[in-house]
DNA sequence: AGTAACTCGAACAGTGGTGTTCGACAAGAG
DNA sequence: CTCTTGTCGAACACCACTGTTCGAGTTACT
């Protein structure tokens, strides 16, 4: 270890700030790093002791939250049939992008361009897995590249996200909704759109 | 009119304020005043003048670019097969959203909630008038609310832009991927996905 | 117990925006 | 031509936020 360990109560609290910075900027993405730290019930001083800039605060917080949305989509079983798999994995990370939208916002215009799509890498290429496969026993479609619908998936899930928050649904059908457009969406031209 | 006429140059330049502001927020949705004025070849002071504060020069942009887009989304022919007539009200619509993407996130947080959809109300018709009367054909699912649909369909189009802007995407393909999510995505359960 | 690491509040400087005021000046309308 | 309306730049007050400094006090390691 070349970085020297930190003292206990040090740890603690870059803790409670990272968790605090959760919570605010899950309301409002401007939340400023005054609000977090009383948040984090600590002085503006410490949390700049331990994160020199709002960008580096806001850098690790994304990372805690990917980090923790990649356990516990890896929890998921992603074999079987891929319709039923895609309908399990979108159930899980529906709930992943509807916590953590509006820091998504505040990760957009902190960070880098590109920093982002770099930390979303890995739960990236598990859906491009597992849609590849289901491409490969021809029940999703090959006529749009994997990319693309990767893109659709996650715009139709933000999408419900705002619907929400709009109040035009309640989030107890949202999954439901979601799994039934994508479904329909990425079936092959030519083949029926699975009944649900 | 209670409202007196304004004289001929105050008129002239407040079309140049707002056309510059479209111009100035698409762009970048948080350029400031100052930017918006020096752009529209126009003092600061002149706009204030015009708009008392930026939030009532953002209403009136947004309503300009509503009202533009209004126009041009009036000629198309809705008429015939409903999946034909929607492949070509998304090809014009696509292009309005795909210009006016960063003027949204402006407005969004400047903007008394509810007021953006507000003045999305008449485009909106549109569009759901067009999928009742698929509904009705049989050709669009009844399993999913419309607002849902038409929400749909919003987030595959907002998806594109990003996808462009991340160059994962060409401007030219946006369309025909679009309108091929889409029409799979409306397609009833149990009934093929149409072929492009 | 002693020392190094950490915390705290208050105060400060710097930045970048909004909205206003002033007085001189230009341009359209009748 | 005259008068009203509009324009302009510079300067100002204001606000919210970021990031830093200071000195005094507190807490954890050994």
């Amino acid at each position: 270890m070349v970085t020297k360990e930190k003292r206990a109560d040090a740890q603690r609290n870059i803790a409670a700030i990272v968790d605090a910075a959760i919570d605010c900027l899950s309301r409002d993405p401007n939340a400023s790093t005054s609000e977090i730290a009383k948040a984090a019930g600590v002085g503006r001083v410490t949390l700049y002791g331990h994160f020199p800039s709002r960008a580096d605060l806001l850098d690790a917080v994304f990372l805690h939250a990917i980090e923790g949305g990649e356990a516990a989509l890896g929890q998921v079983d992603l074999t079987g049939d891929p319709r039923e798999a895609l309908t399990r994995l979108i159930e899980s990370s529906w709930h992943l992008v509807d916590r953590f939208r509006s820091l998504l916002v505040a990760a957009q215009d902190a960070l880098p361009p590109g920093r982002i799509r770099e930390l979303h890498a890995d739960p990236m290429v598990r859906v491009e897995r597992l849609i590849e496969r289901g491409r490969a026993e021809g029940v999703f479609r090959t006529d749009l590249p994997t990319s693309w619908l990767v893109g659709a998936m996650h715009s139709v899930m933000h999408g419900a996200a705002d619907e929400i928050n709009a109040n035009r649904l309640t989030p107890d059908k949202a999954a439901t909704y979601i799994t039934a457009t994508v479904l329909a969406a990425f079936t092959p031209p030519g083949k029926p759109v699975p009944a649900s």
